[in-house]
DNA sequence: GAATATTGGTAAAGCGCTTTCGCAAATTTT
DNA sequence: AAAATTTGCGAAAGCGCTTTACCAATATTC
């Protein structure tokens, strides 16, 4: 199949009379032009279908209008991971809006391996958003020395801008909602320790009860946000007899185990025991009974990502930014009456 | 911060003291050279941490080693798709293990709004990887018009090389297991009839059922491959009364449905029906009691694409593929005694 | 040892765009 | 009406790389 010749800038100025200089700055809008030379000029680029070269562009302007993503994922499911997939969208989406494409940074580009920094400089690469990144290598210290712009969406990063949910906040709404439902006796499954956002949650629970003295409450640690780490816990709850009449579990996929574990020794949810997860993942919401769970807005979180980094690469100094969480209530939890 | 300084290739030539073309040569291993001055002025370059820009050599050699992804995802999830994000994460893989970068083609670039031909005229893709993608506009008969390699990994179209699983093995596959497990009252719940999967799954049930004359079956067929359309069709099933002793599921997030409602019915899995899914969803597995299903090689399906595409760009014709699928053996299926 | 082939290297053009600077013409200011 | 300013446009250099000629020096052939 034969492709159309593609037009450039030169063929627009001989066709049109005009100067290829001229013919930019019609093209961009740009320096001093009359607007009647502009409208002929971008009549005759409409009517030959000019594109211009972004390479040529690129390489004119020293402006590559890319972002790189450092996405790596230690669970080896890659885009599919339920949290930072939904992540990674929202930056995508608002990184688009503003004119940027993404690239993922790869370390072993052709032939030859390249660090992540030589990467971008390779591809002009304008700023960095590292996400599910966990890596003591020297890579990324490297990208932080060189001045490049760079945000993250997982805590653990000292000198990068961060955006995370505000988990603490999460962890004291979650319980709260319990306790507002009239439960006394509330239990924690929380998640690993290793991770800031675990951490952070179990802060919020403490918190509320610690401002509640009439709270009973008992604190499990999973070593892993997985559905059966949630199982385990539950069978440690079940198995002291002493049942709370709520949970609050620090992640949907350990609540599933939860409620499957509970299920499985005859105690009903809603009825007998209330269950709170946390993440809000999509498709939980067609579980059975639907999960009533916090929300973090993973989608919000990368868009404000996209939009730190950028105003980074225009020059302004950002902070790191904690996005808000809400209750979404569906079918787990009940009044105790 | 202060960025070190990128040298270019001209101070490569004045610090070895060789001409540019010579050092050009010796960076791509071309040309005639002497092993000696190669060595030399690699060494140069090595001290004076030379990279190479981009945008100076795609634009001289017209080669951008960029690979544009269509994919348009119709429930809005974008990445975390749990299907079709898995074959991306297959086909990056492959791409950037032969030295492709990916990227998403969007329309509303910047201000501009492009289709997706001018999009890939302007970034210099080198071919496109349709995924997911469902829309009767004209852009990507454009696309296929222009000559541009192509690839999809859905069925649907014509004229585009397409990586998809081998439904119909697998439908044969599935209903065959059970039928070896001793089944001979076997349902099948079908997916959705408008896609072109759920119809060749449901071929090669009815195909086993056809070379078994005692095989009794009824087919049911759903709106949608969800946890609900599993859950109605199943109670459609129940409310029969003269149940199956297998049922085989088209996807595994209706699996999940079906179960549940099997469950709230008393009826035990796999003890009194037997449940086969299909997709081998990554984290069903830990589902309780864990999904026997058929597993498409999503990775593989996605790896294949690149390479059929990257064929392509390389001047090769290809065809379609169908990748084989496989039984996955776990716990909600058993011998009929 | 003259004719031929090979080797090692360079100058310069080209890829397609932007932008500075200069200049003539048109316009405004005194 | 002369001086000063503004406007409209183009020539040319520059972005950083590759590659084609071409040339001199060296090696090979007969």
């Amino acid at each position: 199949m034969k492709m159309k010749h593609k037009v450039n800038i030169y063929e627009l100025a001989e066709a049109s009379g005009f100067s290829v200089s001229t013919v930019s700055k019609a093209l961009n809008h740009t320096g001093r032009i009359s607007e009647a030379t502009r409208q002929k000029i971008l009549a005759i680029a409409s009517k030959l279908n000019y594109i211009p070269s972004y390479h040529a562009k690129a390489l004119s302007l020293n402006k590559s209008w890319i972002i790189g993503i450092i996405y790596s994922d230690n669970l080896g499911i890659g885009f599919s991971h339920p949290h930072f997939s939904v992540i990674l969208e929202g930056f995508k989406q608002e990184a688009e809006r503003q004119g940027y494409e993404i690239t993922f940074i790869n370390r072993n580009m052709g032939n030859r391996p390249m660090t992540y920094l030589e990467f971008c400089q390779y591809r002009h690469v304008e700023g960095v958003f590292i996400v599910n990144y966990y890596s003591l290598s020297k890579q990324v210290p490297q990208l932080i020395e060189s001045g490049l712009p760079l945000v993250s969406a997982d805590a653990g990063f000292d000198h990068i801008p961060t955006i995370t949910s505000n988990d603490l906040l999460g962890g004291v709404l979650a319980t709260q909602y319990l306790y507002d439902l009239g439960h006394r006796k509330i239990d924690h499954i929380a998640g690993p320790s290793y991770t800031v956002s675990a951490q952070n949650r179990k802060k919020g629970f403490m918190q509320v009860v610690k401002d509640n003295q009439d709270i009973i409450s008992n604190i499990y640690e999973a070593n892993n946000y997985s559905i059966e780490d949630g199982y385990h816990q539950a069978l440690q709850i079940i198995e002291k007899k002493d049942l709370p009449s709520a949970i609050f579990v620090a992640g949907d996929w350990m609540a599933l185990g939860v409620i499957q574990a509970l299920k499985e020794h005859q105690i009903k949810v809603p009825e007998d025991i209330s269950v709170i997860g946390y993440d809000n993942l999509e498709f939980l919401k067609y579980s059975q009974p639907a999960l009533t769970t916090v929300s973090q807005n993973k989608l919000e979180i990368g868009k404000r990502a996209a939009q730190y980094l950028i105003q980074q690469i225009n020059g302004e100094t950002v902070s790191s930014l904690s996005v808000d969480v809400g209750i979404i209530e569906r079918d787990t939890c009940q009044k105790r009456l």
